[in-house]
DNA sequence: GCCAACGTTGGC
DNA sequence: GCCAACGTTGGC
């Protein structure tokens, strides 16, 4: 039986790029989102973001600040076993395999912006005037991106959706 | 269960 | 480097 098929939805994920870069995506090709230590941002790792799903790369706390490249998703969430390990930097005692707190996807590089869309240019665009990123005080790491806002920041980009 | 204190994020 | 906004912690 064929199920309906889920229309795919559109995310943003923020890095610091002295963390982890979009580049050092590129390099990597595909790698797992994990260190997310945030019951919001937990909740959409968990329940909502699907195989499939677009995900725009932004690099926070940078020169520029700026949405750098578009990946997408190939894992849905699954536990965060960095959670799990007691040295890591990311360890929750509180989190175990049997009843994890944390979760995580993966997600593969599909290429860089022809130029890095910095948050300036971002604000002077209409269309993403209520875009979640922009708004004063927004911290989320992992959040929501409406498919106009998508279609217009990939326009934007010089990217074309190809997967 | 409230809320003050504290720590972190992240733009400016 | 500053600090506003937010999330978390812990005393009561």
């Amino acid at each position: 039986m064929a199920a309906a098929k889920k229309p795919r939805r559109y995310w943003l994920f923020k890095s610091e790029p002295e963390s982890y870069s979009f580049e050092d995506l590129e390099r990597d090709r595909r790698t797992f989102w994990h260190g997310v230590r945030n019951f919001q941002a937990r909740n959409l790792l968990r329940d909502e973001i699907r195989v499939g799903d677009g995900v725009l790369f932004y690099h926070s706390n940078s020169k520029p600040m700026a949405i750098v490249g578009v990946a997408r998703v190939v894992k849905a969430g699954y536990p965060d076993h960095t959670a799990f390990e007691p040295g890591s930097d990311y360890h929750d005692p509180k989190s175990s395999p049997d009843d994890p707190t944390w979760f995580m996807v993966d997600i593969a590089s599909v290429g860089p912006m022809r130029e890095p869309l910095a948050r300036e240019l971002l604000k002077e665009q209409p269309e993403l005037e209520d875009m979640m990123l922009l708004q004063r005080g927004s911290r989320l790491s992992v959040q929501p991106v409406t498919k106009k806002e998508w279609e217009a920041i990939l326009a934007l980009g010089g990217q074309r959706e190809s997967w």
